[in-house]
DNA sequence: CAGCCCGATGTGAGCGATCACATGCCACCC
DNA sequence: GGGTGGCATGTGATCGCTCACATCGGGCTG
């Protein structure tokens, strides 16, 4: 196999071997019109015989155009935002733009801020902010780029781009499934208050419950792990009264709950029904199998590239439409009476 | 906040503002020796004065280094790989490292090369490789770079540097928990067999196996998902005979496993004892809690940017001793007898 | 048939850094 | 006191591309 040593042929190279000038494949390179269909050819040939290909360094150099966009994941290894994360790179090849990623451990507006200023200096063509902390949102909203910045969260920040999952919605339907099966007092396990995505489920179970006329108990405070779900089950069990029916803001937290639940001999979904968000791999084997919102992070993944090369082309460009959640029934609920 | 919407400033500008020449100034932002403290000094506050940071691009273009280090993901979104590409990110920031990621779908080796082609035309210092199946590594070994590519498997190949989990010897001990506690038919869920680390969990179960005098039965053929678990759990229920103990090659592929055994009669651990491998966040909360191998993900991620910076300084640096998988212990197994 | 315009192509500058080399200065030593 | 060497600094070329503009024909128009 050729060995990728050889020094890299050049635009000047590749115009010697065609017999024209550096600028004709300056334009056949960048698909511009006025290069005679015959000379396009012989330039097309001259570049498949060299294995040419430009030099993205030179070529941002001058454009302060990157084909690059960047990816700032604030979030943990959880199985959504790596999903988006991947969809999102498995969309940018096809378009010829390459992912730049970085993790900003900290969501402190100091380090927020470095990482895309190094983000601007790298003439990323846009920002893209997966597993949105409030606190880092915040953190951006005072900077003035010139470039898109997409975030992906429910909240649909003035400002920003942004393309998400219906969280909201999504939750009100999990809470309309358990009304609908006579549930009158549900529970919800929520994520962290610093994620709007855990904040709109929230809203969403809030109002669904409202709009049933059923008043919202005190919602369980809990932080996307399973850990955290079975700390809430602790607290729930610990309660003088407690509903029917619990909607878990996470699927990962679902197992946990309904471990210490059962560990307490509280059966799902005999004694309590839970739902869960998210739809993981693993949800259709816990004990038992779990009722859940699926979410499609691999479409939303390919749907943020897209609408991101939208953006490029149109400033303006109006925002997607959302993909709702839809219900996955298992059987981790059950009608009430 | 200030805006990032004004050009720029240049070297040329740093330098007229110090009153110095634009070489100058690079010798500052290089920490080259033979520039006088006093004018040092100068160069750095008229530095902060335009808040300047150099242009990758401008950099890249002359020397041909990018300060970019290419990470190509050939799997999905599981947690073994997340958590790697996380711990990576977040070591290549401090280290003034920027990561650009890639995910190929396929693993063909022309959709492989092509990714690793516009890599090296993108100047990036090294290619680091995870998940790597066998044909993924199949697919580089022909390709001569002269930059370091790192994969992340077990097997430890000639020609790449390779930074890895002991997988074998992690599998050599799981299984050797099992025969300590008297178990002698010990079943195995293997990986992909396209899989370096499904290989390796294989031999390790086979080698202990074979120094403790047992015969190791067929193993069951999964795809690290938790219905690949299940399928195999189905598969050995077919089975005339079965062993007292089962190793499985992944936590999600334990959990398909055990919930298919449990619906049919068959209980964890008192009929049948499971081991998982990874503990993952929700090891702990399946039914019954699994044991497992646990697999420091994020040190790992760590290491190999760490290990990456010790190759670009001399490329001939020894790879770092291994992480070996530790026991967790918890309920899924049980002392037979 | 002169004049004009437009399509195809070429020429040279410039993006913002580094690199190789030139220069100026002072101290030092014989 | 003049040669020498080393330190501090400056000058110009260069990386590989795109951009703005120049040039060159040929076909159409009046």
């Amino acid at each position: 196999m050729k060995a990728l040593k050889t020094r890299q042929a050049t635009i000047f190279d590749v115009a010697r071997l065609a017999g024209v000038s550096h600028q004709t494949v300056s334009r056949v390179l960048n698909d511009l019109p006025n290069v005679r269909p015959t000379t396009r050819d012989k330039v097309e040939v001259a570049i498949r015989q060299l294995s040419y290909t430009p030099s993205p360094a030179a070529r941002a150099l001058v454009t302060r155009r990157s084909a690059t966009i960047a990816v700032l994941n604030t979030g943990a290894a959880d199985f959504g935002p790596a999903s988006i994360a991947i969809g999102l790179c498995e969309a940018a090849g096809p378009a010829n733009y390459t992912v730049t990623m970085s993790n900003s451990g900290g969501s402190d507006p100091e380090s927020i801020r470095s990482v895309i200023v190094q983000f601007v200096r790298q003439n990323v063509e846009a920002i893209v902010v997966i597993a949105a902390r409030s606190a880092s949102l915040e953190a951006l909203s005072g900077i003035d780029l010139d470039i898109p910045l997409l975030t992906i969260e429910s909240a649909g920040r003035p400002g920003f781009h942004s393309v998400s999952l219906d969280q909201y919605r999504g939750a009100r339907l999990a809470v309309r499934h358990l009304i609908d099966l006579g549930h009158t007092r549900i529970e919800h396990v929520a994520g962290p208050s610093d994620s709007l995505d855990a904040l709109e489920r929230l809203r969403g179970w809030r109002d669904e419950l409202g709009e049933a006329g059923i008043a919202a108990p005190r919602p369980l405070q809990g932080s996307w792990t399973p850990d955290s779900g079975s700390d809430a089950a602790t607290e729930l069990l610990a309660r003088s009264d407690r509903g029917t029916a619990v909607f878990v803001a996470n699927d990962q937290m679902a197992l946990g709950f309904m471990h210490t639940l059962e560990r307490a001999g509280i059966h799902v979904p005999d004694d309590i029904s839970v739902i869960g968000y998210d739809d993981i791999p693993e949800a259709a084997y816990f004990t038992p199998p779990l009722t859940t919102m699926k979410q499609d992070f691999d479409a939303l993944g390919r749907q943020i590239m897209g609408h991101l090369l939208e953006v490029l082309r149109d400033p303006a460009a109006p925002s997607p439409t959302r993909f709702v959640p839809s219900l996955v029934v298992r059987e981790s609920v059950r009608a009430l009476r």
